[in-house]
DNA sequence: CAGATTTGACCTTA
DNA sequence: TAAGGTCAAATCTG
């Protein structure tokens, strides 16, 4: 029988199939202009990631997972807490341990990081490695959206020219769904091709539900009453959850 | 010393 | 003017 984690885990899937069903009759009916699709994408990215979440945490990793073996891209060459010893702020400062290590098949170079006013976490940003060599303008944002099971959200804006790599990519298929990542990232970079917004979502759900006709901001309302009874926060600090 | 990360400063945009 | 995004000097490590 399924566990509470479990439970909550479907129930986050069932909400961000029941999202990504929305969008799609958005996108069907060309709704796009009257309707603002990035709340629902919102929702359903924080969706997966919490249910990737629990999954996580009901099946957690060994520790000791050797970096080298799936960790091609990302991984810090060192310790990324270099001034760890020094006199500044610890604030601005993070553990390593909880920073995903995507291995999305290529591999990305940090240029900055921000506090983000709207989350008490800062958004890390990524360029391509090889951005300048092969003038690709691909990046990514990683920012952390919930504590504790660690969420992170990941944004992927402007096209891979530089194709890298694409062993990853053909391992995981075509199918593959791209959306927030929790801890280890999985992401077909073939998909995001967007130019502008790249987060890029294929919910091969066929299962439709019975909300698609109902207005999206309507929906957000009621699922996020539902996600509170659902999943009451984990921290009572997070404002976010 | 090369190459990567950190982080304050600067730029852009709404 | 504030907030987010980017730059680049400083710093660190192998």
């Amino acid at each position: 029988m399924f566990s509470n984690i479990d439970h909550k885990a479907v129930a986050a899937l069932l909400h961000g199939q029941g999202c990504a069903n929305i969008l799609k009759t958005v996108l069907d009916k060309r709704e796009i202009s009257s309707v603002s699709t990035e709340p629902l994408i919102n929702t359903i990215l924080d969706s997966f990631s919490l249910a990737l979440s629990f999954v996580n945490s009901h099946n957690p990793q060994p520790h000791h997972q050797s970096s080298s073996q799936n960790m091609a891209c990302l991984v810090p060459r060192r310790s990324s807490k270099k001034k760890i010893c020094g006199i500044k702020g610890l604030g601005n400062y993070r553990d390593d341990f909880q920073i995903p290590r995507p291995d999305d098949g290529f591999t990305w170079r940090k240029y900055g990081q921000k506090t983000i006013k709207t989350s008490r976490h800062q958004r890390s940003y990524y360029r391509c490695a090889y951005a300048k060599d092969r003038n690709c303008n691909a990046t990514k944002r990683l920012q952390m959206i919930q504590d504790s099971p660690p969420v992170y959200r990941t944004t992927y804006l402007g096209q891979h020219t530089c194709k890298a790599f694409t062993v990853q990519a053909d391992t995981y298929g075509p199918e593959m769904i791209q959306f927030d990542q929790v801890v280890s990232e999985s992401v077909t970079p073939q998909l995001a091709t967007i130019e502008q917004q790249a987060i890029v979502i294929e919910n091969k759900a066929t299962n439709h539900t019975t909300n698609q006709e109902c207005d999206i901001n309507d929906f957000l309302v009621d699922f996020d009453e539902l996600w509170l009874n659902e999943f009451p926060p984990f921290s009572s600090g997070d404002p976010f959850f």
